[in-house]
DNA sequence: GTGAAAGCGCTAACAT
DNA sequence: ATGTTAGCGCTTTCAC
């Protein structure tokens, strides 16, 4: 251990907290008046109101949380864990996707009253058991989830993707993940890809699986062959290799990619820079569209064309519909489809051709 | 609106929950045998112990947190701040040191029983004012940070760096800066460099703070001329114009950086292609060190050199701090200094030297 | 306009 | 070995 420990400190302040009950006896009042004094509630004199909200500042009164939240019948606490990457429950923060999916969703969360509390990937039962969860939000569930089901039986609401539809209990956010291939492929194939490879990781999200599904479907639609690599883990390692074995092909020239659509979570520079190691100039000899939100994509030579899931977007509304449900407003849906957005850069934009950059997003910083 | 809404609903699942006196009434105890048999408490038949878990189980009882809560006197509950961006309150995440402190936070927290509830950063008062906080967790503060201010006016135990060092009710980690800079400045000079540049943002936090005064002591102590660039923001997009502007000295030749060392959070490999685009070949023109914990620095050619703040080892050490405060453990010290590591790769690396790579780190994925 | 009392669901003295 | 009772701190009928 480096640390070294330093000087010792105070015992814990431990000076009784101060009780409603205490303001009461201070102003010679009784609680249900200091109550509804502080809380605004009841028809009481302004004269006394002021006089207790006086005493209660100056007493340093604060309501015990837990007590209201007891009476309330509700804690306003909602659980978020992510269905993937089980086996390293906390490495999820570091996705640029996930953590913005995260932010938004304690943003959204809080300018509802409801505060958030991080749970590790792929934690059971035990883990949250203690805590007086009101909803569990379960992020990127794998097939036939586990968390889900813990939940679910714990008779607490899940709000997760598509996958988890028309199960009593369980609502949903989702992205198109289709109509998101159909964009970027189209992209390509407008640029003049014919053999455009796919990076993917190997996953059990329903995401990647419908990637996956539609990219052989276009590929049959247009007489492509599938080129196929996907990355064994997350990480920009594992991913790297995965883009590097895409761009080396078994067979000789004319059966390298002239396309690379990275549907896997690495840092776009990387990409770049392990294409010109192959011999590959972007976009000239190959056209780049990385699926992320990481903003250094913005800032490479050229800049990565990205497929942004819209992160903020997903937050926004799955969280909005958590709070209608559990605000019992009925009649909400169910479940909420997104579309993804294709940020057009040069990337993926062959030289020399005429471009109105169709769906160009504003740039971010 | 690109959403579109789909089939709807069953409403919420309003079956009554099951409580303890169910559990007691179905079982024809009383609430303290029922209590005592699913606590482990007590001195109970095991056939009584036996017969309660089944009854409780079948019955799908679960105890209500909040309640548990309230008699216990504390909820295990941890707020979890950054002082700094307060402007932006959410872009923290994308940071990966503050993901990895995050994760990290809530992974030793959980492993004691305690749950992490994230806070916007610089949230004041209002935002947590409902929320049963047991003690909170103020990372990077900013000079006299009105969000430590605000929690210890609540009397609420803060954990922060040692810029909150003899308040009372404050406790704090720290890594230590000037050790850090010496060691990334120490490395630099043995390979060679005698005009390091240095990169670090506009900031008001301890850290960045003293990493200035310690960089100016070494130009001081070396006869190196100061090459300070500032990023007016966070980001990668303000980070890599600082970079520029420290790659592109206004006097002439002779006069350009040898060395580079950004005290900022940027993706490396965007450093790296900045320096190529100026004309510097890495490491032979210019040294790079980069204080990230970015794992793309990894995957660069030449990998890059990080100074890691280690964050994993910050938030144990802080929150293992916390959990003995909390529990009454006495004698516990106010704070705890960490100390930085330097891993060193081929970006700060002159070559045609001979090399033992002294503190080479452990290689990641 | 203000207060007394009940009760949210649980645990732990203190009987028996 | 099991039950009775008090109470954690708050809000809220309901009576005065």
């Amino acid at each position: 251990m480096t640390a070294s420990s330093r000087h010792f400190g105070p015992p814990p302040q431990s000076a009784p907290r101060v009780r409603l009950v205490d303001v009461a006896r201070e102003t010679g009042l009784s609680k249900t008046t200091v109550s509804a004094a502080l809380n605004g509630t009841g028809r009481l004199s302004p004269a006394v109101r002021a006089k207790v909200q006086e005493a209660a500042r100056r007493m340093g009164y604060r309501p015990n949380a837990t007590a209201r939240q007891l009476r309330a019948g509700r804690a306003r606490l909602i659980g978020y864990v992510i269905g993937e990457f089980a086996d390293t429950p906390w490495t999820f923060l570091e996705s640029p996707y996930f953590a913005r999916l995260t932010g938004a969703t304690a943003a959204t969360a809080l300018r509802h009253g409801y505060a958030v509390v991080l749970l590790p990937a792929g934690s059971l039962q035990g883990e949250w058991a203690e805590l007086p969860l009101d909803a569990v939000v379960v992020a990127d569930p794998v097939a036939d989830d586990r968390v889900v089901e813990d939940v679910l039986a714990a008779r607490i609401p899940v709000f997760s993707d598509r996958s988890v539809e028309g199960r009593p209990g369980a609502y949903w956010v989702d992205v198109d993940a289709a109509a998101a291939m159909r964009t970027a492929l189209g992209h390509l194939g407008a640029e003049g890809a014919r053999r455009p490879a796919l990076v993917l990781p190997t996953s059990a999200t329903r995401f990647h699986t419908e990637v996956l599904a539609e990219y052989r479907a276009w590929c049959a639609e247009h007489g492509a062959p599938e080129l196929i690599s996907s990355a064994e883990a997350a990480g920009n390692g594992p991913t790297v290799r995965a883009v590097e074995a895409a761009l080396t092909p078994a067979a000789g020239p004319g059966k390298a990619p002239d396309a690379l659509l990275v549907v896997a979570e690495v840092s776009p520079p990387l990409v770049l820079e392990a294409a010109r190691r192959h011999g590959y100039a972007v976009p000239d000899d190959l056209l780049v569209v990385c699926m992320s939100e990481d903003t250094a994509a913005l800032h490479t030579e050229p800049p990565v064309t990205t497929l942004s899931l819209r992160p903020e977007a997903i937050a926004e509304a799955g969280t909005e519909l958590l709070v209608s449900v559990l605000e019992e407003e009925r009649g909400e849906p169910a479940g909420v489809l997104l579309s993804a957005r294709l940020d057009v850069r040069a990337s993926s934009v062959r030289p020399g051709r005429d471009h109105a950059s169709p769906q160009a997003g504003p740039a971010r910083t």
